[in-house]
DNA sequence: CTGTTAGCGCCTTCAC
DNA sequence: GTGAAGGCGCTAACAG
């Protein structure tokens, strides 16, 4: 900046003046500064003027657990949106559900003085996430949530979609359906759980434990679990999946046993319709978490990190929809 | 961390020394500034660190032109990857293809002294990514081709993809084989046209223009342009598709006209083999993609600005690999 | 309308 | 082993 404000003999306080576009400066002398700027091709050092005005650094972390899966790929897309129209930018992190790496991704963006953090929670242990931890960090909770901390958070209707689903197979007169899921110890496996459920229940089903597989299944291993439920005379005529993933091995499995088998699912699949398998899906677009989350984080955010908006923690439920495909 | 020195008895400038590890400090003045730390739950400011040390910012910078597609998702997860292993941070912006978003962002980017850029070009105009426009910046080109500029890059083998997968379209006995593709302005489309049109060459076989569908298609319009290619007597009886929006839309065609027409696609396909269409696809991981550019990055970034490894331009070429699929 | 002074938070250099 | 001075690049606040 000195080396524009020589050449266009003016001094700094001038330059930058002329650069931040609201001074009052003379038009003369403003177009010589604009010259030396492009003379120079000088570009203003936004990290010291970040520093100067003690503004935060215009950047938002997304912490996530795992970006190799679709889902979350959505969510930073969703959120990316929402930032930029903010004129703010993405940070991302990944943590491979580690949650020593996401203190670390934390605690880094904290230092760098991050507008604010979107996080998916890696577990139940989350100090690292309380204010004093964070320096007041503005924070959003995202798919997963907050355990004794305070914090916006956004959900999917795990709940309301398993159980909508399952209720669809019943309504279809399916009186054994399956559940294949995650573990309990997942947020969403715990909840998906309770929605399928509910709705045998609520039908006066009695759910039975061996209708039930749940683990951490990948595609391969999930249609090893699906054939030992759809595979014996007497077990379900439909199966309710708690992911995508399941849902795919699921439909491996149906189509390899020649099953008559309908399935339930959650999250969207890709041409549902032409996988030859009657599906139920409970579907939402997870860039819509994203987005939801950064518009949350959008509010508590300020330039000036005094005079923040507060309030009660905010929680936002993603609705799912139903979506029927013939065989 | 005045503050802390205070609390500790001691100067701002031992604390520094403390926190930054090597200093000569005696164990009990440490201890104490340690605790001093911990009580106040200071946390170094890492902008003004960078400011003061002349350093970048610790940023790598990834300009992608659409999120949305799960390909650039993949592609910046494989560059997180190699990118956090180095202690960097991934930015992330979407251009939505428009070049002067993408002006905005590299140059966003620049004035925070980003470490290095990855770019997926919106266009042939490359004059902003030029080292003057860049400050000499580092920078990686990915999926699409530098255009008079100089530039490391990472490419996939569209035309050695698209020429092997019909190849074995050709091999499998058909004579006539349709292409589905993007506009030729596009670099991806182009080469994979060109892949198309050698292997019918190679094989003998005439291209003709009533066999070619290009356009800006999505899976919905690619459907109704496969149809036009296959609902014919005599047209083709199997179709190359240049991607994998294309592949899904002309498999919706083949399974809706009942056709027994063969397709050959680019890019993976999930549960290709439950589609119910005979498919050959050349495919590869796109996070390879993202792997391989922040590697010839990494190459290029020094923590002293004046001390940047040079040399000539590289580029990487990343093969796919064929795999077949029947009905 | 433009320049001078001072300082954001940190660290290098040089004293002690 | 520790502290004081000075400056990284920039901009408020106050001159003039």
């Amino acid at each position: 900046m000195r080396d524009v404000a020589a050449r266009a003999g003016v001094s700094a306080m001038t330059v930058s003046r002329v650069l931040k576009g609201s001074g009052r400066v003379g038009d003369s002398t403003r177009q010589r500064v604009l010259d030396a700027v492009s003379d120079l091709g000088y570009r203003r050092n936004e990290t010291a003027r970040n520093l100067r005005l003690g503004r935060q650094s215009g950047l938002v972390g997304l912490v996530v657990t795992n970006l190799a899966n679709p889902f979350y790929a959505q969510l930073a897309l969703g959120a990316e949106e929402v930032v930029q129209e903010h004129g703010l930018r993405l940070v991302l992190g990944n943590t491979a559900e580690q949650l020593a790496r996401e203190q670390d991704l934390v605690q880094d963006l904290v230092s760098r003085r991050a507008n604010g953090l979107i996080v998916v929670p890696s577990g139940s242990d989350q100090q690292h996430l309380s204010p004093a931890a964070l320096d007041s960090t503005p924070l959003v909770l995202a798919a997963r949530p907050p355990a004794g901390i305070e914090a916006d958070t956004v959900l999917v209707d795990d709940f309301g979609g398993a159980r909508a689903a399952t209720a669809r197979l019943v309504a279809d007169g399916h009186t054994r359906v399956g559940f294949l899921g995650n573990p309990p110890t997942l947020f969403t496996g715990a909840e998906r759980f309770r929605g399928w459920w509910s709705a045998l229940e609520e039908a006066g089903i009695q759910p039975r434990d061996t209708w039930v597989r749940r683990g951490p299944y990948d595609v391969v291993t999930a249609e090893a679990a699906a054939r030992e439920l759809l595979d014996r005379a007497d077990g379900p005529t439909a199966v309710f999946c708690a992911n995508n993933r399941l849902t795919l091995g699921a439909c491996r499995a149906v189509r390899g046993l020649g099953s008559a088998a309908a399935l339930g699912g959650f999250d969207a699949v890709e041409s549902a319709d032409l996988l030859g398998v009657p599906l139920t899906l409970a579907s939402y677009d997870p860039a819509e978490i994203g987005r939801r989350a950064a518009r949350l984080l959008m509010d508590r955010v300020s330039d000036d990190p005094g005079a923040r908006p507060t309030g009660p923690p905010r929680r936002t439920i993603i609705p799912t929809s139903l979506a029927e495909f013939t065989a």
